[in-house]
DNA sequence: AGCGACAATGCAAGCCTTTACATTTCAGAT
DNA sequence: ATCTGAAATGTAAAGGCTTGCATTGTCGCT
């Protein structure tokens, strides 16, 4: 295991430069509280070495680890490929590394995760939406790490949250829809359990309607995993039925395109024989053809302010604060008037 | 320092449960080798406490972190993302966790990151593509890190790889491509400086057609950041020409969508006026319309596959042996015959 | 009863840094 | 010449875990 070549630590540098080796720890971290020439002959030291710090005992001695942990639903989202990629960006920048875990949305995995993380000394935490196990608000705050929810903002919750309210933006979307004279709608979204985004865009699309005063709209609700098959598969089976929605709002823009695809498989005309809305302001929106209407998210924005609160909150210098950001609904060409 | 409250060790374990540090140590590591009723006592009192073991004393005492870091250029283009978590469930799976950083496609951010991730101990490093400076694999070979490039596939090369032949892989497309008669053609691409994957796609387009043995085809090349805007603007660029291509092969997906994008605008009929091609497989490619023909790449084997190679790597259990995967021409609808 | 072998457990060194506290040095003031 | 205080540096403990080696206890044999 020891070969003569095994990496060099502070007490190498140490004799080299003929110093101790709190001087050289000094060096690394307050260079000014030594002399120029000391820093001279310590600097050759570990140049010369290829020295680098020892993380694991970097992290003992100072009990913090500039990590900061994500854990996510899944990568393959783009909607959190992107808001990492921003958060990760914006860490660099304030010297944290970010470590991402992926839970599959599956609580239990996302439990595990959380816990594995804790213990490899992360300084805080950003997960996605407030749907968990209370018990692991329990073991952060005791293990008095700062977390951050995003992709949802809400009040009244355990941890702060940086995000949009997801409920809101769906009702004035679905308000837009329902102005279009459509009176027949369905939802198709990921399951709502313990999935809040999910369950607060079905509840914008029931306020919408209840905000209508009227009886008259009726509402069918299909849950099924993210994927373009899936909002294929769901379109099929609503216009299969003998009285079928004449809007289709879809929880997120992958399953409108997956709808949007099967829609023109079949031979229906978007939007004229139906509408189709997405959620989430992808690209993959604009590519479609006609360009879906959806609601836009600043993912990257999202990503960066988290990464900003998280690290002033590593640092003790701030007490979290939630932030609540803006959506925007996209008109693209797949949202037209209800046919007669 | 010692607040009540404090996480804690296993030395708090130890005295609860009435035992040796070293045999709570065993507990967790090779429970076999403890009595089943200290076992038992042993697991109450870790439950008790809530104890997890603290990452950084294990990463010394042990001087291995279980860690993988993949180093790639950005999370935002789906091949990577759909590979790494790929990657991180099958590292999962092992007990290895993923700590991933971008690079944002500057070699300088790629080098740092490296050096960052090789101090905090990663046992194995994910690299994309070979082209690299030459000290960084000094680097990791002096640490002795073992480290493994994927998206690619060439022996010859510092490090072993698990990937396909880009090059082979765009030749097989552009033989197709120039079967139908095509002899006008483009091709856009990322940067090919510190792009190996983007080079060779380049170079495979020439090989095709030095492979006709005739002069009497055209190429023109285009270099542009990966993005759909960007694909879109390339297209519009090369369509004003007074000669314009009659096939556009692009170097991925993306840009091939813009490009896409872009002729329906602008009123071009993809296949008949001018065919365009893309590179990836992804998600995207089926839905655009006509769907995009494209080569179909198995990212998710890929991830799968490097993660177990790299645990074996870091276990020390095996030397590491490059893996070559194929691709495959996914024709989809966007490749006909050249115009007359 | 005595012995060996083996299973279970304990002891304590070692992994590498940071940092409170102690020591030395030296310039400047008296 | 002596003293003071600040600056520079050194000493050593602490941080939590693993593990080689030592110890104890058991059991089966002779």
């Amino acid at each position: 295991m020891h070969d003569g070549k095994s990496t060099p630590t502070l007490i190498d540098v140490a004799k080299l430069a003929g110093v101790s080796t709190a001087t050289v720890s000094r060096f690394l971290n307050a260079p000014d509280k030594v002399a120029q020439d000391t820093r001279d002959r310590v600097k050759a030291a570990v140049d010369q070495l290829g020295y680098a710090p020892n993380f694991g005992a970097q992290a003992m001695a100072t009990r913090r680890t500039k990590t900061i942990a994500a854990v996510i639903p899944t990568m393959e989202n783009a909607i959190f490929a992107k808001g990492l990629q921003a958060f990760q960006e914006e860490l660099r920048g304030h010297g944290y590394t970010m470590l991402v875990a992926s839970s599959s949305y599956d609580p239990a995995i996302e439990a595990e995760q959380i816990r594995t993380l804790i213990s490899r000394g992360a300084d805080g935490f950003l997960l996605i939406g407030h749907d968990r196990d209370p018990a692991l608000y329990q073991l952060l705050a005791q293990q008095n790490v700062p977390a951050l929810v995003a992709w949802t903002f809400a009040k009244e919750q355990p941890l702060c949250s940086v995000g949009f309210d997801n409920r809101a933006a769906m009702r004035t979307l679905a308000e837009q829809i329902l102005s279009f004279g459509h009176k027949k709608l369905a939802f198709v979204g990921s399951p709502t359990t313990a999935n809040d985004r999910s369950r607060e865009r079905l509840r914008g699309v029931q306020d919408a309607i209840s905000g209508t005063g009227t009886a008259d709209v009726a509402l069918t609700i299909i849950e099924t995993p993210y994927g373009i098959e899936e909002g294929a598969a769901a379109f099929a089976k609503l216009m299969s039925d003998a009285n079928p929605p004449t809007a289709i709002i879809c929880g997120n823009d992958v399953l409108a395109v997956g709808a949007l695809k099967e829609a023109r498989r079949t031979g229906f005309s978007v939007p004229h024989d139906v509408s189709i809305t997405g959620f989430d302001g992808l690209e993959l929106a604009l590519m479609a053809e006609p360009p879906l209407t959806t609601v836009a998210v600043p993912h990257q924005e999202m990503g960066r302010i988290a990464a900003r609160a998280l690290v002033r909150m590593a640092t003790g210098e701030t007490t979290p604060n939630s932030v609540e950001l803006q959506t925007k609904v996209q008109m693209g060409g797949t949202l037209g008037p209800a046919p007669l």
